[in-house]
DNA sequence: GGAAACCCTGTAGCCACTTCAGGGTCAAGC
DNA sequence: GCTTGACCCTGAAGTGGCTACAGGGTTTCC
């Protein structure tokens, strides 16, 4: 199997398996003669499991974690459980972030009740004063974000 | 007022400062002999709007528009009330999703009922099939993503 | 045997910053 | 006057998870 037919069989791009390879995410291929990779089955599924977790939008390293757990097959189960436990902790946190997000954009949306010209827009007064509840701590990106470093207090 | 001056009143890192008037963000300040920045009470208020904005998410892109719209005060403001409503679109869209992904996490949690090694973890089991209901159109990461090619469908 | 379709490596770009290297300036204390 | 430390400057590189492109080599089909 060439890397154009695993791009294929599993939906991905060619420069994303080779992307996956160069972050060990997945073994490096064999090489043809003429330095074609080479795929097995085996290189199949691997990829097929790494696609199913990004499509949950895990990181690559909580992937990367996983396929160690995988791995090592005499291991305990319970870090796979901590570790999605984890993930789903960080999915249910953006989304109360986002609802919160939605709910003062709303109330800002309201502020323009048919008014005429942008010099007495009450979306663009509101926008001008500063955001009091609007929490300093990272604003939401996806959902896994480190929180960035803030100089001043 | 100095940077760090200006950085303590609006709670933004001094590099962050200087990367948004890098981006066009805000004018560029005055310079005093020893080539440092100058700001005056403009500058804070204006720094204070990107502020709110980028605490609402909002792209640096639709800041700059914004700002333009701000910038004419004679506009009729409906352009403003638009970009609004896109943005509050994304934020929505964003949640859906965020929400399918929270019910798919939590399925796949619930297979792993007390089992003991990674062997048989019902979860791995579970991420090594072909994820079939995942939509394929650019796994949900910020608010704002382009949607990226994909090349095999 | 020639063209299209595929493969290779390496590099740069995306976003909104953050961090670092390597310097210059200024205010206070001795 | 000289040092110490806090502040300021520029420019470049790093973050994540790819995507896109340049500039080549190989294979496949007609």
């Amino acid at each position: 199997m060439k890397i154009g037919d695993l791009a294929k069989a599993t939906s991905t791009p060619v420069e994303t398996i080779r992307y996956y390879e160069r972050e060990g995410l997945l073994p490096a291929a064999a090489r043809t003669d003429a330095n074609y990779r080479h795929y097995s089955d085996a290189h199949t599924q691997r990829l097929q499991f790494v696609r199913h977790c990004r499509s949950l939008d895990m990181s690559l390293d909580e992937i990367r974690a996983l396929l160690a757990f995988q791995d090592a097959p005499g291991d305990n189960c319970a870090n796979v459980n901590a570790l999605l436990d984890a993930h789903i902790g960080h999915v249910a946190q953006r989304i109360r972030e986002l609802r919160a997000l939605e709910k003062q954009l709303k109330a800002l949306r309201a502020q323009c009740i048919g008014v005429l010209d942008t010099a007495h827009c009450g979306i663009l007064e509101g926008l001008a004063v500063q955001s009091a509840g609007a929490p300093p701590s990272g604003h939401l990106h996806g959902t896994h974000r480190k929180v960035p470093a803030r100089s001043e207090g």
